[in-house]
This record gives structure tokens, sequence and C-alpha cells, in this order.
DNA sequence: TTCTTTTTGGAATGTTAGATACAAAACGAA
DNA sequence: TTCGTTTTGTATCTAACATTCCAAAAAGAA
């Protein structure tokens, strides 16, 4: 059976993404991965290949992650349609809020992903467009059922309210580490609803 | 006297700043730095005296362009708040529209740079960070007047809203390097809008 | 035990990075 | 023309980079 190994893959590429996330791809060295997991650099090629697979799965961890507990927000029944992008604005600012607390920085890995290597890796690329049509779905679905319950204006196509809301969040994320702290999150959030209402 | 340069400096920063903007800090060495310019690395080194030297000099170019091309629309007189922001946003998709026609890529240098190196180093950091209050100042008075003018509901801190707005415009560059063309640019910025009106 | 297989540690490899050294070149000034 | 000064081209330096190699270690299977 060969040799066991010493180490757990998932807790390994939890410390992979927040590196890539604070650092970049490029930003990032293979030194500060063996840093970060503890792992030589032997234990994390034989396992991962190339820093290159080892940024996609720390990428594709992040999103299924994240997207997933958006979706869940999102298609949270009872609540009216407007409601459910009013929660899911507020899960940003919190998270936003708790990772500035905790030290781990702001803003979103997909966001820094899409603003450096995606355009010039075509395979990092193909993870966030995937991702994004994901996000954009489930954006879609909320606003028309809150076309539908009276909660959001009915005068606009929902494909393009999910495409606001989206660039909404960006935003949000940008400004976050641009130093935006609870507040003015808060206030970007709340104005950006108006938006929304009919 | 001396031997006279046989380059032209702004013509050089130009040059270095879409390969920056392009690849950012991390991905871009000095080599694409003389291949994109012409000019041997000590010209480089001799002008810019050090990579990081010229990052600042390059986005320092680009911020001082952009923001004084986006506070002339917003000081446009005789048009309302209101009329002045839905300029800047409109000024935004063209930028967005032409960089992607002539094939320049999408996006925002300063937005690429928030989202990566600009944590990481102090002085960028400060470049970044000036350039945000300048923007918020002259969108703050725009939607002032808008209030004034009645083109802006009244009842929001124009700050907020001036937050709101750099947000969208944030967004709008990420939705922009996410594959959105012309038409999804305009919809988020009709729609965006549609927030300020009373 | 012995064999087979896999992981692990650490050194080694070849490449590229940012930055410099230095002499030749190109000008104005004297 | 000669001198002083700055730029330029080439060669070079050291450090860092991603990746590979290989032998020792650790398990199950025979």
């Amino acid at each position: 059976m060969g040799r066991p190994r010493q180490f757990d893959e998932e807790r390994v590429i939890r410390a992979v993404c927040q590196e890539f996330w604070a650092k970049g791809f490029d930003g990032t060295s293979t030194a500060d991965l063996c840093r970060v997991t503890g792992l030589t650099r032997s234990s994390l090629y034989n396992t991962f290949h190339s820093k290159e697979h080892l940024f996609r799965r720390a990428l594709s961890y992040y999103v299924s992650t994240m997207t997933a507990r958006q979706a869940t927000v999102l298609d949270t029944p009872a609540a009216s349609g407007l409601e459910r992008v009013r929660a899911l604005l507020a899960v940003i600012v919190d998270e936003e809020t708790a990772n500035r607390e905790s030290g781990r920085g702001a803003g979103c890995f997909t966001v820094n992903t899409i603003t450096s290597i995606a355009s010039r890796n075509p395979d990092v690329a193909r993870v966030v467009e995937a991702d994004l049509d994901k996000r954009l779905s489930s954006l879609r679905l909320a606003l028309m059922d809150g076309q539908l319950d009276g909660s959001v204006a009915a005068d606009r196509d929902p494909g393009d309210l999910a495409w606001y809301v989206t660039s909404l969040v960006s935003g949000m994320r940008v400004a976050a580490q641009s130093g935006a702290g609870r507040t003015v999150l808060e206030g970007i959030a709340s104005t950006g609803i108006e938006a929304l209402t009919p």
C-alpha cells in the first residue's frame, strides 16, 4: 500500500487558499506554500503536481464553498425575493467585517483572481467563469421570485438585475480592500438595494 | 550637460503602464519592460531607479489621467447632479468597450492594483488611497448638487452615495473583466443609477 | 522477514529574477 | 580640441524561482 500521508489534504488546501488569496498567484512562491502548509516541496509536488494545479485546487475550493454559502442564503424560502438579496449583501458585509477583524485581510479571492491571472490563464478563467454562471443563475432565480411576489421591480430583465447585484458585490469587495469598514459597506448595500425596489 | 536621452519619458511611462495594467506588478518582469519600451535595462534603471519606482510612476500616471478625465465629466455645469453621475458611468462603459475592441483587455489598473499588491506595499497603497479620496470628493460634490437640484434622493448622506457610486464603478470594471460586454454594462449602469433617484 | 509501493526530507538543478559594473558613446562647455 | 557629465550597451552578479532527483522512511502484502 505504500507509506501513508502525514497530512490532511483539505487542511493543506485551506492553508494554500489563504496564501494565494492574500498574495495572488504571481506573488506566492512555492517556499511560501511550504511554510504555510508545513509540508516539504516533495509532498506538495507529489500530491498536487505543480504550483498552477495547486492554485486551481485552492480556487475551486474557495468558489465552491463561497458560492454554496451564498446560494443557501439566496434559496431561503419564506422570505421575499428582495429580502433574500438583502440577506446576501448582509452576508458579504459580515464576511468582510469578520475577515478584517481577524486580520485575514479584506477582499475576495475570486475578484482578485479575475483582476490578475484570469486574463492570462485560460484554465483559471474557466473556473471563475463557471462560478460566475452559477452565481448569476442563483441571483436570477431569486430576483424573478421577487418580481413575482412584488418585492422587486418588474420592469427590468432579471438577468440584467443579476449582473447588477454581482457587480455590486464585487464593488463592495473592492471597497473593503480600499479600507471601507462595516458602516460604509452597509451604506453601499442599503443604497444598492434601492435600485431593485419597484 | 552630458549625453541626451534617446527616448521620451512619457511615452515610456505609457508603455510601462499598459504592461503593468495587463500583468500586474508581480507578473511583469524587467525584461518585459525593456521589450515594451524598447529601452535597455541601463536606461530603465538609470532613469527610474527600480521596478517598484517605475510601477508607482506608471500607476500615478494612470490615476491622474483617469481621475482628471472623470472629474471633468463630473464637474460639467449646466447638467443636473444625477445627469453628471450618469455621464460618468457612460464614460466607464465607453472606456471598457473601447479597450475591449482595441484588444487592450478590460478592467482598471487601479482596481487591479487594489486587489493585488496594494495590501502588501504601503507606498503603492498611498497612491490608490489618495486617488480614492479625490474621486470620492468629486462624486460627493456632484451628488450634493443633485440633492439640491432635486435629481438625487435627499434622504441619504452624500458621502455614502459617493461610496456607492465608486463601488458600482469598480464592480463594472470587474464585470467587464468577467466578460460583460457593452449591453450588460449599460444595464448595470442604468439599474445602478435608479438607486440615486428620489 | 522480505518485497513492493508510496511518501518524505533535503539537496540539487537549471532558469529567471531584479539589480549593478563598467567602458564606450554622445553631447555641451571651456 | 579637450574635459566633464550623462546615457547607453553589454556583461555580470547574487538571490530567488519552480521543479526534479534520490535515498531514507513507513506502511501493507507475500
